[in-house]
RNA sequence: GGCGCGGUAGCCAAGUGGUUAGGCAACGGUUUGCAAAACCGUCAUACGUCGGUUCGAAUCCGAUCCGCGCCUCCA
């Protein structure tokens, strides 16, 4: 087991990271709240917290991870409204689309994936003892329910996450004034509703649960109270993750931190501003898997330190078309990682001999190593993902190198031999790194079939035609018709086709 | 007003006291009929500005300019 360092923002330091039980590492991660398709935010935390789970793994320890699904929400029955639809059915549906598509960026399934519909029984215990415990309180409301709020001011450490003071939030002038609340600052825990409404039966009668309420309840249920990491996006810091102390440690009192580490992921920005619905430029994660491969997506992620800001950025292709320039950029780090590893696979499938290899062989062997090494060690100071990718291409640098350098020295037997022994061991200390990173998940076939297929599409162009094309200019390079050949290529490159003439015939990929 | 983040070569982006980050683009080379791919090299003695600490600062301290986020629903 290797310690894995990572920065915790409650204390603004380095946490190294322990099972609190010497068992495994318990991992609660805020999840979506499901009233709509996932966003490349989404997108964004859930490979950030994947990464943190598939190193803690990788590294020797056993991990539990929650991520919860918020299917109770004003937002979901707003837009369950709108549309018409059952507020559960909808939030079900969304359930759905957001595991499927998480799923495609190769984000490996939490161990529990909680919903609130399904925990309204330990939403009341956990509400019921706050009340019990002196820390919120109900108020009558009209019909015959009531709400319950959480009374702020009783519990000392407000503020301690988002390091801020009651009287500067007051000071703040955006809290409303609700004359139902004993104080601005309170929050609710259960939120009353006519009977016609969506809606539970509850012991403060019909209504439903407050936003915070559910982590706190789910949280302890799967985890207990004082597990090992909460996470989540930067944004749920205030007011969420705050009230989530408040709510866990004012029912657990005398029971310590409610978690022991706390770990929060940057925003997505689109063109240089906030992704945000009113400003219209939010980019969901089916818009970009439609326009770009799911590794290439996830690659575009971790170029950037999962805590700092990502910038999203949009072009126009042709015909209007949106692209994502960064993430075509991500695909062609992509593209060149399965070709490398197609290679290597080829070259290791010549079988490798016995005997001593030859001192370029041994050194570049060393390098690979060096690389793996330094890439885990990258993640294991708070998930450096961008230094991991850099060593991940200096692997496969260092194997295109040396098989150049066996291409070159062919008729060396011995040489070749060495070289398809350290084929296969690049090739699987590059599926090792790459694996921890939850990229080049597909086979190397897979992956440029169904890049090519989806390129071909976008463009609006078949392969039928471009073999015609492309077996036209071959049979012009037989008869060394070049003019000819040179002026098919120009056409074809114009499209977006990139041939690669070899001893073995021509090979053709289309441009991200 | 309070809390916080950031400004690193043409672009993206690591690095938080002393030896190469990395990628993309561009250009030169090896290779190729010419290309492409792969590899090598150049761009790169880069770190917003001004001062200070230090033998030594992109990194620490102070000041300052600029950009951004949160404080209301947000990943």
């Amino acid at each position: 087991m290797s310690p894995v360092r990572v920065y915790d923002t409650l204390t603004r330091q380095s946490h190294t990271v322990s099972a609190r039980d010497g068992q495994s590492v318990t991992v609660y991660c805020c999840g979506p709240t499901v009233y709509d398709v996932p966003h490349a935010g989404h997108a964004r935390s859930a490979v950030a917290f994947d990464i943190l789970v598939r190193h803690l793994r990788a590294r020797g320890h056993a991990v539990k991870y929650v991520r919860n699904v918020t299917d109770i929400d004003d937002k979901i029955l707003t837009r369950a409204r709108e549309r018409g639809e059952p507020p559960l059915e909808l939030s079900r549906r969304m359930t759905t689309v957001y595991q499927d598509q998480i799923a495609a960026v190769g984000c490996t399934a939490p161990d529990v994936e909680p919903r609130v519909s399904d925990h309204l029984p330990e939403i009341f215990a956990l509400i019921e003892r706050l009340i019990e415990q002196g820390a919120a309180y109900t108020v009558d409301m009209p019909g015959d329910t009531r709400d319950v709020y959480f009374s702020v001011r009783k519990f000392q450490g407000y503020g301690k996450l988002s390091r801020r003071r009651i009287d500067e939030l007051i000071a703040g002038a955006r809290v409303e004034k609700d004359e139902t609340k004993q104080d601005p600052l309170d929050f609710a825990l259960w939120k009353g509703a006519p009977e016609a409404e969506w809606g539970w039966q509850s012991p403060w009668g019909h209504g439903r649960p407050g936003w915070h309420i559910e982590c706190s309840a789910m949280s302890a249920k799967y985890l207990g109270h004082g597990f090992d990491i909460h996470a989540g996006g930067m944004d749920l810091i205030f007011p969420h993750h705050e009230n989530e102390i408040a709510q866990s440690e004012a029912a657990h009192p005398g029971e310590g931190d409610f978690a022991r580490c706390w770990m929060h992921n940057g925003f997505v920005n689109v063109d240089k501003e906030k992704m945000s619905k009113s400003l219209g430029n939010f980019v969901t994660v089916s818009d970009v898997l439609e326009r770009n491969d799911p590794e290439a997506f996830r690659w575009f992620l971790l170029t950037v330190h999962y805590r700092g800001p990502i910038q999203f950025e949009t072009a126009q292709a042709d015909a209007g078309r949106v692209t994502f320039p960064g993430v075509d950029e991500a695909e062609r780090r992509v593209d060149y990682m399965m070709q490398t590893l197609l290679r290597l696979d080829r070259a290791a499938a010549e079988g490798g001999g016995g005997g001593a290899p030859p001192a370029e062989v041994q050194r570049a062997t060393a390098a690979v190593s060096a690389s793996r090494e330094a890439a885990l060690a990258a993640l294991d100071d708070d998930l450096n993902t961008p230094v991991a990718l850099a060593e991940l291409g200096e692997i496969a640098k260092v194997g295109n190198e040396l098989l150049d350098l066996a291409l070159r020295r062919r008729k060396d037997a011995a040489f070749a031999a060495a070289a398809a022994g350290f084929a296969a061991k690049t090739a699987s200390s590059l599926r090792e790194v790459a694996a921890v990173l939850g990229l080049l998940r597909a086979t190397t076939a897979e992956y440029l079939v169904r890049t090519r297929e989806r390129r071909l599409r976008l463009r609006g162009l078949s392969a039928d035609t471009l073999d015609e094309a492309i077996a036209e200019r071959f049979a012009a390079r037989q008869r060394k018709d070049f003019v000819r050949a040179d002026a098919l290529r120009d056409e074809l490159s114009a499209q977006g086709i990139v041939l690669r003439d070899g001893p073995e015939g021509t090979e053709w990929s289309v441009e991200p």
